[in-house]
DNA sequence: TCTGGGGTCCTAGGACCC
DNA sequence: TCTGGGGTCCTAGGACCC
């Protein structure tokens, strides 16, 4: 039989916002630093130094504050600007390692390594290791097995080894490898899965590979079935090298500070929506509905707590942020209540589809519509030449009192000329 | 005192039709 | 008194990912 093998390497960059920060500052290399989620909430990335000393992905900021001072672990906010640049650097730098590839999130991509020979898959990984680095700076690890989700097993492992590379393609080890990764490790095994899988005596990949087909269809969904199917080496998620448009989108925040009047949440839900046009623009797409929601703060459930939502349907598909707006803050009004302490508020925007598409509309509401069309292009290209926000509308308001809080930005933004770091030669 | 943001896909159940 | 069966489509909510 003439078949060939699936071979594909998942890289993923190593405590990736944390190396980014530390590229410009070489003071906190092998210290202990975190990276804040937006609002200085939670901490979303961890140099090792800083998981040793026990802090958790995912764990609200005030509860390790006091691990945080007694070992003077460094602290940023999030820096997106910096992160989604370095990104850019990395998946460039990777794509000359295969023509075939899956940009799977900000840090990390799918390789296919088909056309690699068994024999010189682990130094093929060596190699684009050591090149990331060298060409942008950035640790990272690589994976490479015969199907999507052993991949990520296999950089699961490759995380924890000093070479940084594991490869599971001929490997007679995997069953060894398999059982030393806890279930709720898995790819696709989330925290409903893992209750259920324990409660089942299935603890590690390699119990959940060891399942019948019959139990797990019965049991779970052809989620849970596709996972089962790729642990034993059946592919059943292929690669995605086509980035797909967006089919939905979301801009949410919550408060630097809570928020009761009505007045504020217009302009947070004003300025959200023209930033999610803008998107929307970019990828040269129009909505059909739109969606407002606003929220107290989800830890205190009680009479103090309310969450609502809004969902308005367009009589036409539009990107015109002047008209998003308007409907946004209809939408707004009728979910509004008066007394609460407001915690977070969003927009979404669904249905989304290529402009060109719908590009006559009949019985379009908006007058000038051309005229509005040029005026959005105006507005899009003066904010990409003078900066974000350099061109608003008035309903987004200019103090923003609700803004959120950034109080350890490294401010460093390889993409703008003003923010760049300078180096002084004496 | 202080708990992120942005996505995708699946499923159950309701509305509706004949 | 007795009230069908089968199909589609849409939506909200849940689970998962990083």
């Amino acid at each position: 039989m003439l078949y060939n093998k699936n071979k594909i390497a998942l890289v993923d960059c190593n405590s990736f916002y944390v190396s980014c920060e530390r590229l410009f500052n070489p003071s906190i290399a092998k210290k202990p630093v975190v990276v804040l989620s937006s609002n200085d909430g939670c901490v979303i990335s961890r140099s090792t130094e800083a998981k040793v000393l026990g802090i958790k992905m995912g764990e609200p900021y005030f509860k390790v504050k006091k691990i945080v001072k007694e070992n003077n672990v460094k602290i940023f906010s999030t820096n997106f600007a910096l992160y989604g640049d370095i990104s850019r650097r990395v998946m460039k730098t990777l794509k000359q390692f295969s023509p075939q590839m899956e940009i799977y999130s900000i840090d990390e991509a799918f390789l296919d390594l088909s056309s690699v020979k068994d024999e010189s898959l682990l130094e093929y990984g060596y190699k684009i290791r050591k090149t990331i680095l060298k060409w942008t700076g950035i640790p990272t690890s690589i994976g490479i097995a015969t199907t999507k989700t052993l991949s990520k097993a296999a950089n699961y492992i490759a995380k924890k080894e000093k070479s940084g590379v594991v490869d599971l393609v001929n490997s007679k080890q995997i069953d060894k490898l398999l059982s030393k990764i806890k279930i709720s490790e898995v790819w696709g095994v989330g925290r409903q899965l893992t209750k259920f899988y324990t409660k089942n005596g299935i603890n590690t990949a390699y119990d959940l590979k060891n399942m019948h087909n019959g139990w797990i269809k019965k049991n779970t969904n052809v989620f849970g079935s596709r996972t089962v199917m790729e642990l034993k080496g059946i592919p059943c998620v292929s690669l995605e090298p086509y980035q797909e448009k967006r089919k939905n989108c979301c801009v949410s925040r919550s408060f630097g500070k809570k928020v009761t009047k009505l007045e504020e949440l217009n302009e947070a839900i004003a300025t959200h929506c023209l930033n999610a046009a803008e998107k929307i623009r970019q990828d040269k797409q129009t909505i059909k509905k739109i969606t407002v929601f606003i929220r107290t703060s989800p830890f205190q459930k009680d009479k103090y707590y309310y969450a609502n939502a809004k969902c308005i349907d367009l009589p036409i598909r539009t990107n015109d942020s002047i008209e998003l707006v308007k409907q946004a803050l209809i939408a707004l009004d009728s979910i509004y209540k008066k007394g609460y302490k407001y915690q977070k508020t969003g927009i979404i925007f669904s249905d989304l589809k290529d402009a060109n598409i719908y590009n006559e509309n009949l019985f379009s509401t908006i007058n000038n519509e051309e005229k509005r069309a040029r005026l959005m292009r105006a507005i899009d290209y003066t904010n990409t030449k003078y900066g974000r926000h350099a061109l608003s509308i008035a309903q987004a308001g200019l103090k923003k009192k609700w803004n959120i809080k950034k109080q350890h930005s490294s401010k460093i933004d390889t993409s703008c000329f003003q923010l760049l770091p300078t180096v002084r030669i004496f």
